[in-house]
RNA sequence: GCGGGUAUAGCUCAGUUGGUUAGAGCAUCUGGUUGUGGUCCAGAGGGUCGUGGGUUCGAGCCCCAUUACUCGCCCCA
């Protein structure tokens, strides 16, 4: 066991883990793709504003989870925490704010000081959507229904719910703020220590605690549902109705509060029970005054993020890898023809493996630990005759085909 | 940041009340097969028992500290 150890969070992906990854990123982009989004990468580090600016004071990403440093000219920056914040800013300072609406996806990691727990790492990645310029709800209906449909085409939706809720409009958030703060001061003395301080900071949370004295008191709270305004009990229902129309379930769930400040009206999560107290999956919602609040005009905007890593472990089988076709030269001198039947055979689209080493009965072993379909051996014999010994693996047939007509005969394992 | 659990071979794990040279399976390598893999047989290599200190005649085992991993809290994807 060594002592050079990975910096604490993250991870090396490699083999299968790297295949789940990629999975979910290849599924995530051709669907994206087709619903008409078109992908962007921002930088992976931004000034320490845009995040800080737009995340909220209060939350924890921002007043302990960022990775924060100076550069050499004295700028702070910060490895992004999430994905949106760096979108947004993309849109203000890349000119597109006259090109609404505008619809983008991206995946790549994310970077968060917080300690690693199973589906929690400091370095992790996500894949997300964000869907910038349309204030009606067609545009929540549409970033859920591609959240769905992604989950669906990893076939997760069995063990996956999703649960949504309105936060209301600025006013409607401000109307039941202060009423909820009113009625927790009134039972200030029966709350836990943690909730008394997320009073202070962000008394919505107070509403999905965890403690069961907590749990009591919410119980009888104001419901943020009665206190939506028209506007936004309007924009909920036809949210409502427009995932319904598509035939797309979901739970109400009307403590559901997200984590970031940028937040209004439609917040959605699809959780698992599968992931520990790591259990929501992908998670959303509207942001209709983040680009205004980063100096851009308003703009409204929609978009959710998922964990790959979350996603990957709920992933059941992977696809088989491709079989290769072995080359297996038998002695030193058939080396260079082996390599030049190899290149030529690679470069009409056939997975060539070639051992780099050793005698022909550990070529044959590597062969079969790759699954290959078929060697192909060649040896003094076959070299004076021009021709390729060509042996099944699983049925151990062999025969001899003619080095001039390979491509046509392996064309079946192509 | 707070609490619980764990740490023995590349991997998964045994290791009795503290007692000789720390074991198994899998994996790796070699040979049986110098032009034929998978199965089989025989053999080999591989360990500062996470690290540092302490108790003891004697520590993989007990105590303390520390680090990492892990699960939970907080928070979040």
């Amino acid at each position: 066991m060594s002592s050079l150890q990975p910096v604490r969070g993250t991870h090396d992906l490699m083999f299968d883990d790297i295949r789940r990854h990629r999975l979910v990123q290849a599924k995530f982009a051709a669907l994206a793709a087709h619903y008409g989004y078109s992908e962007i990468t921002t930088p992976i580090f931004e000034a320490t504003d845009v995040f800080a600016r737009t995340l909220g004071d209060t939350t924890d990403i921002v007043t302990k989870e960022m990775y924060t440093f100076e550069t050499k000219g004295g700028e702070s920056v910060t490895l992004r925490p999430e994905g949106t914040a760096g979108v947004a800013r993309a849109f203000i300072s890349e000119g597109l704010t006259q090109q609404t609406p505008l619809k983008f996806f991206y995946h790549g990691p994310m970077f968060r000081h917080e300690r690693p727990q199973k589906g929690r790492q400091r370095q992790f990645h996500q894949i997300g959507a964000e869907l910038l310029g349309v204030p009606g709800p067609q545009g929540d209906v549409e970033v859920i229904a591609l959240a769905d449909h992604t989950l669906r085409e990893l076939n997760l939706s069995g063990h996956i719910t999703l649960e949504l809720n309105s936060l209301g409009d600025t006013e409607s958030r401000a109307a039941y703020r202060a009423v909820l703060i009113d009625f927790l001061f009134g039972h200030r003395e029966k709350l836990s220590a943690e909730s008394r301080e997320r009073l202070e900071k962000n008394p919505l949370r107070v509403l999905d605690s965890k403690e069961p004295a907590d749990k009591e008191i919410v119980v009888s709270a104001p419901r943020f549902p009665d206190y939506l305004n028209q506007t936004s009990r309007d924009f909920f229902k036809a949210v409502q109705d427009g995932l319904n129309n598509l035939g797309i379930f979901f739970k109400l769930n009307s403590s559901l509060v997200r984590g970031l400040d940028y937040y209004s009206h439609t917040a959605f999560e699809f959780t698992t029970e599968a992931l520990g107290a790591q259990g929501t999956v992908l998670a959303g919602g509207r942001y209709d005054g983040l680009i205004k609040q980063m100096g851009g005009p308003p703009t409204a905007g929609i978009g959710w993020a998922a964990g790959v890593e979350r996603l990957a472990m709920l992933l059941s089988d992977l696809p088989p890898l491709p079989r290769p076709i072995a080359m297996i030269p038998v002695g030193e001198s058939e080396d260079a023809i082996a390599q030049k039947l190899s290149h030529r055979l690679r470069n009409s689209g056939f997975n060539i493996d070639i051992g780099y080493s050793g005698n022909m009965g550990k070529r044959m072993k590597r062969a079969n630990k790759l699954n290959a379909r078929v060697a192909l051996i060649i040896g003094e014999d076959e070299v004076k005759q021009s021709v390729v010994t060509v042996r099944q693996l699983d049925s151990g047939e062999q025969s001899r085909v003619a080095m001039a007509d390979l491509e046509s005969h392996l064309d079946l394992y192509r």
